[in-house]
DNA sequence: ATAATAAACGTAATTTATACATTTATTATA
DNA sequence: TATAATAAATGTATAAATTACGTTTATTAT
């Protein structure tokens, strides 16, 4: 795109070039808290205090590219939900150099993370309500990503990125409760869930939290889509 | 090309710079269709072509000052609805040279639009279904853009940023219509509007589409707020 | 066999959404 | 000046979804 004005045009060798960024603000949950990972930084900029992860973009590749790459270098990880969440862009956010970086937000399996990495990179997983500060502007990254993923959840099936794959319905429930900040009526909850008809239930259970036992879950994305195409819409709040 | 200056430490002057530009998706409704304002190219690259409206990113500004540099150039207007769509970064996105483009949309009033600008510039407002081919990923941009549109007003009130600020009920819906591509019984959508206690009913009419004249309405965005930071969502559809 | 308990199922009352009928305010014209 | 025409506004009955709870079930430890 030349300049605004209607002088003559002035191209591409005339425009000024900036540093671009990605940082990724990477959620996950345990089963009890809904957590971010986070980690204290070896090296200059910034060494010693906490950050989000994040690089620089390269000139080779797209911003989903950077952002797949450090979250494949930080946690091993391929296949994450990652979700462009929004441009910073302050001209003095960064007092090393002007810089503007492009935030995502990431959804984690826990139990798929490969925890060698943790050693290697400094990284900690961190309950939300326990998190220190953050280099720059990552607070308020953290604090945008929160608002988003509690918007979005509240009607897209994102939940189901923070859970393993097979998932009991009280386990959906506590991670509903943490990230809405409120609880649910269990009985309320499994039968909403159920009519949306987008989970199938397994024949094995899950035994660690009770006598009974309690039925696994999948989520069914193929079925989700077809009703989302017409205009089906999801909503467990 | 990295800065010399020696303030700039080392790690930043390692990274490589990239060209980052602002493209603003523009929707207007002239109270029958929605429509978008584009321009014709007078000037390389691309002259003679269509195009989303945009800019490269000064090192002075923000992105959001530079879309609404843009904005105002354009359109002669200062307060505009405008949020971000998304980053487009594929390498080869634009033939000119390696730059990423930060998508915005806005929401324009029609009849606050200085007429006046739309010759030096060759703005046009064109109907969504009329548009012709726009250079390089705009046709991407505004296909991303309307559902991104879509989904923010099915349960936000962005739709009233595209209407004057007095407007009636027949007119929210035929809106409402537009954007959603649906039809609504006007009963019915009267009623749910009304239920939801966010429009003021003003004492004139507006006598142009009927004899018996029909209610002019204001949005109510304090009321609005108030009630949205305890839980209320907004829904029409 | 029984107690304990999370999980699963059930029901009645309330609220919200849908489909459709009727009345109202106004103007043009018979 | 009465009437026809018409968009706007109000109303109503039914169906569907949500909410607030009570009850039963499967399992294990005692």
């Amino acid at each position: 795109m030349p300049k605004k004005s209607t002088e003559v045009p002035t191209y591409y060798q005339q425009a000024e070039k900036l540093l671009v960024a990605v940082d990724c603000i990477i959620f996950g949950f345990d089963g009890e808290k809904l957590k971010l990972l986070i980690f204290k930084r070896k090296l200059e900029p910034f060494a010693d205090a906490y950050s989000l992860i994040g690089s620089f973009v390269h000139p080779s590749e797209s911003t989903v590219d950077a952002a797949r790459r450090v979250l494949h270098d930080f946690t091993g990880l391929e296949a994450i939900f990652l979700e462009e969440l929004k441009v910073y862009s302050q001209i003095d956010r960064d007092p090393g150099d002007r810089c503007i970086s492009i935030a995502k937000y990431a959804l984690i399996r826990v139990n798929d993370y490969h925890k060698a990495l943790s050693d290697r990179y400094n990284t900690e997983w961190v309950a939300l309500d326990s998190l220190p500060n953050l280099v720059l502007d990552h607070d308020h990254m953290v604090t945008d990503a929160l608002e988003q993923l509690k918007r979005k959840a509240q009607f897209y099936p994102i939940g189901f990125e923070l859970l393993p794959k097979k998932f009991t319905i009280p386990m959906l429930q506590r991670l509903y409760e943490e990230i809405f900040e409120r609880n649910f009526d269990a009985r309320n909850f499994r039968k909403k869930l159920l009519s949306l008809n987008v989970v199938k239930q397994l024949s094995e259970k899950d035994k660690s939290t009770s006598k009974k036992g309690s039925f696994l879950y999948q989520f069914d994305y193929k079925k989700y889509n077809r009703l989302s195409e017409k205009g089906f819409q999801f909503s467990l709040v």
